[in-house]
DNA sequence: TTCATCTATTGACCGCGGTCAATTCCTTCC
DNA sequence: GGAAGGAATTGACCGCGGTCAATAGATGAA
């Protein structure tokens, strides 16, 4: 029973209201039978009924406790980012481009582990049809405080100083939102991620002029 | 009946078999029925059954012409987009930042027309869970051959010349991209979308260092 | 014209996400 | 303890996207 679990619960219920313990099992339940279920099948074959089915409750209660299928998957991918930024967060800050690929490493092996993930990664970023804001919308914003940490005018840098940290950081995520977008793509993976990545980085960090 | 139609026609088809009339009857029928559900209830209100009924045709029709209803809203936005690169590309070079949005303009308000368009934009730009390429995904393309024409070394711009047309080009689309999805989410909605792409693409094309 | 062989169309059917009135369970107050 | 008043849970039900075996229609050969 983590943190994770409580944060993101109470989104239906009224503010002063002492949160029940079964309510706490079920939704305990529910997210460990999903994750039992995506060991096995993938996200790809979830389906809400089986997850029902394994956690022993009805429907209904699946939908009591989150908002859609998507909000699940949203807590369970976007939970992954946000231990993947703690990771990259607790890290030196990196002083070149291949510091900084290995930085982001571990996080784009995340997002792009498979095509339903990314999909709903990239629904909840821009989130294009989402009205909440969840887990993945929240890593999209500490993304961007990881990454200006790293271009801190104090902090002595490599990298270009003409514009603000958070400029630059919120480049740095287009880039790789970019360079991931494409490896999905059909005509345009002939490239690793890497391989694309790279020159982006080089020419929006340290550009010659 | 345009050339539009006939282009993304033929998905299973054999090779070398004569297209029957009812074939193309029918396509323009389902297609316009659906233009005209869009223009009556928008994007998030179109429903299959209600396109079929429309046309006056059987459900499994559809699904004769179009992969999903996906494929469809792929032909209908996919086409929309390529007309705007049509215009885009009929225009001069832009020769400064100012021109550039103006040119982007048209294209970007297609894009942000309704979050349904840009969730549909978004799975199939970065083909996140698409197999097949098509309008939208060939207008991702297109985009960049027509930005990368604004920066050929021969033409002489005004915008940094120590990277490739090609790579300029994809960081354009990379920060326009980035600049229309934060537009749609709710924790940064402040800026208009002009404002947040202006000092992107100062800071992409004219750095200073 | 007739027959054989494709192709296009049909609509009953299915899977699955999501809803909601009814019910059970928990907490509080007397 | 018992009653009142939520809060959590239930499961029958619905809407809609998508399937497929069966049927109708087109085309070319004899």
């Amino acid at each position: 029973m983590n943190l994770t679990l409580v944060t993101f619960l109470p989104i239906f219920r009224r503010m002063n209201k002492p949160i029940q313990q079964r309510t706490l099992k079920t939704r305990a339940k529910l997210l460990e039978a999903t994750r039992a279920i995506v060991a096995e099948v993938g996200y790809d074959g979830l389906r809400t009924e089986q997850v029902v089915k394994r956690a022993g409750v009805a429907k209904g209660t699946f939908f009591a406790h989150f908002r859609d299928k998507d909000a699940l998957l949203d807590i369970l991918i976007g939970g992954d980012m946000l231990a993947a930024l703690d990771d990259m967060a607790a890290q030196p800050a990196p002083r070149d481009l291949n510091q900084i690929m290995d930085r982001l490493n571990p996080l784009m092996a995340l997002m792009t582990s498979n095509r339903t993930v990314f999909d709903v990664i990239l629904r909840h970023s821009g989130a294009a049809a989402i009205e909440t804001i969840g887990p993945i919308a929240e890593s999209f914003g500490r993304m961007i405080e990881v990454f200006a940490a790293w271009f801190t005018p104090d902090g002595d840098h490599p990298f270009r100083t003409d514009v603000t940290p958070e400029l630059l950081a919120e480049g740095v995520q287009a880039f790789m939102l970019q360079a991931l977008g494409l490896q999905f793509c059909a005509l345009h993976n002939a490239l690793s991620v890497d391989e694309r990545l790279g020159p982006y980085l080089q020419a929006w960090l340290l550009p010659v002029r």
